[in-house]
Order: structure tokens, then sequence, then C-alpha cells
DNA sequence: TGTTAGTTAGCAAGACTTGCAAATTAGAAC
DNA sequence: GTTCTAATTTGCAAGTCTTGCTAACTAACA
């Protein structure tokens, strides 16, 4: 995503308006690492104006995601995550704790469907589900046993 | 997915029943390639048994997708899939016409995030979007200059 | 055939997201 | 600074997908 002051600039030249709930969103988003949802930037929006709405939020969202500002990323856990990183990357999930992290995949780009080879392929993603290094070293901590299950699914 | 009749002894062997809507959507998942939401099942087995309820057909899934007999696939359109290849594949996905497809793709198992060394992976998904053979065919005869920008996402 | 624990059906409700219309306001012109 | 207008924001209703709840039903077993 580009910066607040570039994004504002692009608004402006698109005839579009600047306003404080945009401007607040766009800042909010830059160099955002969370994956957050709608609802988590809300909640975060909210705190420093009160009153702005959820809508906005969502608008403001879909609206950067049209521009390419923003990666969507749905992980079925209900709710769409924002992703102000648009490089080409993937996504790692701790499924203890949630979070996602930004990874970088070498020979991501190099996958090819073996068995379909009339499938023209535009994108590729790649999703690693696992435990991330907190809930790891807890999980250790907490029963050095039970580790060789806990790291399976 | 085992079959409709080791599902059979499988549900009764646990003490549960084996009605016949759990027999209907059995059946109707017994090597289905389609990856069918809910609804999609639903429709099918209400045209075999009118009156079956959608929540039958959630639930019965729910649990098969807690034997493992399942796979969930939430692509982020709106509605889970169900496949009952529960080996270990990938998923092609047509943009144009919404398919999905069963793939294998070597060397997936072997990826690794560059930049996340203390991550557990326990899983590794790889989701290829693009144009699926159909499709790519029907947008060749109907404009062939626009094949290029129309194969790109 | 009777009993009962497991199931089903139907509806309400919950989570997430979008449509709509009235009220508001940024940005441009004067 | 004032005025004007199209873009934007809000709040709420509604839509989609899925699950909770419970009364009615039934498979399985004695």
């Amino acid at each position: 995503m580009h910066s607040p002051a570039e994004l504002a600039t692009q608004f402006r030249s698109m005839g579009r308006k600047l306003t404080p709930q945009r401007q607040l969103i766009f800042s909010l988003l830059h160099n955002n690492e969370t994956h957050p949802t709608a609802e988590n930037l809300y909640g975060i929006a909210s705190a420093q104006m009160p009153g702005i709405s959820l809508r906005t939020v969502y608008q403001t969202l879909n609206e950067l995601a049209e521009m390419g500002e923003l990666q969507l990323i749905d992980l079925g856990e209900g709710g769409m995550r924002f992703d102000p990183n648009v490089d080409d990357h993937h996504h790692a999930v701790c499924s203890s704790c949630g979070k996602i992290r930004d990874v970088h995949v070498k020979g991501a780009a190099a996958l090819k469907p073996n068995d379909a080879s009339d499938f023209m392929v535009s994108d590729v993603g790649v999703v690693f589900r696992g435990k991330c290094s907190d809930c790891e070293s807890r999980a250790v901590k907490r029963s050095p046993v039970l580790q060789a299950k806990v790291s399976k699914k």
C-alpha cells in the first residue's frame, strides 16, 4: 500500500474527497502487519474518532482493495482480513492463536498443477498452517511430552 | 472419504444411527469431485428426498468433517465447500466459472516459509487461480486479442 | 412391540457484509 | 469568506451463510 500522503494525492487526483475518516483509516493501515478485519480497524478507529461508522470502514477498505492497495485474505475463519502488503508474498497462520504472518516462499511462483496442464494459472497462493514460535514455546513449557501431538494440527 | 457402506458401518460402530438422510448424503458425496456447497447438496438431496432439511445437510457435513472424511475448503466466495477427497492435494480455481479442481502439486510438501524459520508448519495449502480449459477456449473463440488480458486475473 | 437415545426439521438468531436514502461535508468557484 | 454541488458518511434494514434450540420423530435393540 502506498503511504497515506500518496494515497491522499491519488484520491484527490481521481476527483475524490479526502475525508478525516479516510485519512484515519489510511494511517491505521500504514505499515500494519496484523492482517486486521474490518471490525478490528473499526475498534481502533472508533477510539480515535468516536462516531466513525463501521459502514465507512468497510467502504474505504473496499475502495482501497479495488485500487489494488490492499490484498484481501479469507482464511475461512469468519471475516475478511486486509493486508496492506501487496507484494508477492504468502501467509503462515497459527492454528493456536490465529495470528497471520506474511512470508516469502522460494519456489512458489514455479509451482504448477501436476495433473491440470490445461489450466492457465495466473496466480498462486500458499498458506502454511501450524504454530507460531510464541505458541510453540508456550506449549513446550506447559507439557513437553505433548509437544509432538500439539504440533500436528 | 470412505464408501457409503463403510461409513454406515463406522457410524453404527460409534453408536450412531444410520438414517435415510445420512445415507443419501453419503451417496451424494461419494466420488463427488464438484466441491459442492451445503446448499448445492441440499438442492440435489431435496430432489431425491423431498422434505429433507438444509439443517440436516449441514449437520451431516459437519459430522463427516469432524471424522476426517471431508476436507473443508473456503475460498472466500461466500460459502464453505466440501471435498470428499482427503488425500494430500491442492486446488485450482477458475476465476471465470468458479469451478474448483483437485490437483496434485509436486514439491508442495517441501515448501517452507523463507523468513519464518521459527514457524512450525503442520500443513501446506496451495491454491491456483486462473482459467480452466473450458473458459480459456471460450475466451479465445470469442476474442483472440483479449486473450492476454483475460488470462490475467 | 416397546423403549429410548440419537436425529431431524423448522425457525430464530448470530456473524459478517452490503444496499439504501437522508444528512453532512470537502473542494472548487466566486 | 460564502455558496454550491457532488462525493461521502451514517444508521438501519436486509441478505447470505451457518448454527443454536427444541419438539417431534425414529433407528436400533431388547
